[in-house]
DNA sequence: CCGAATCCATCAGGATACTG
DNA sequence: CAGTATCCTGATGGATTCGG
């Protein structure tokens, strides 16, 4: 979601007018995290496991079309937060187990409440947007 | 963020193998929306000044650093969506004014939720990222 | 079994310039 | 004033393949 913290913001022919868009906005910070594609969906099925332990390939399975690179890069993004916790077993082949942190739950709470949110309203929401479609065509 | 409604999706060598992760949910596409860079802080500023209106250029110098063509496209898909309402005052130079519908506004709740948690706990992720980059270099 | 590496298509979104 | 149009960049993320 171009994160891109050092974007070259302030650059106007005048000089410094000083950073643009706070490059340290928590909120847009999160967004940019919780709006990558599988990652909001990753911490619904960590929760609804907690405090359960759930391996790679059974997170594969409850997120239905999610590929091993982007499960890989999703949870060593949200284990780089302290969001979820690894385990690894050291058998061979290994095994990984993957959960929630108290951190991570937490944010479950206002994740369910968008979700909640989008199951009440996007229904209308949608309505609104083929009422657009219509009259622009 | 990927919206991209009709990816190819399903498409194995061995044919229909079924839509991959379900077109329709509708937290994945309010996600697709919020997440988007402007969205979220567009409702916030709209919320702020409900029920008032704002207009365009009050909105861009509310928005530091947003520029005029993706204020203009967040706008626009706010009221697609039924989000935001839009008033054009036929004079010239025209004014238009903006302002949250009633469907908006409920979406300011689960956001502002969002915003706290994001307040109340970034700070703590960003101090594990920092862990985690220390530790592998 | 878990994941890293590579390759590649798509797209968000910024800069700039132009219109009614 | 309030957009629209065009161009261009980097990042997202899917497919595939290799490694421990």
């Amino acid at each position: 979601m171009t994160s891109s913290p050092t974007s070259r913001a302030s650059r106007s022919p005048d000089g410094a007018r000083g950073d643009l868009f706070d490059p340290q906005c928590p909120t847009r910070r999160l967004l940019d995290r919780i709006g990558t594609k599988w990652t909001s969906m990753a911490v619904k099925v960590l929760a609804e496991a907690s405090p359960e332990e759930v391996r790679f390939a059974e997170l594969q399975r409850r997120m239905a079309g999610i590929s091993q690179k982007m499960l890989s890069a999703t949870l060593q993004g949200l284990a780089r937060d302290g969001l979820v916790g690894r385990r690894v077993e050291a058998t061979v082949p290994p095994r990984v187990y993957y959960r929630l942190t108290p951190l991570g739950l937490t944010l479950e709470e206002p994740l369910a409440a968008l979700r909640e949110w989008a199951e009440a309203h996007m229904a209308e929401a949608d309505r609104a947007n083929r009422r657009s479609e219509r009259q622009q065509a």
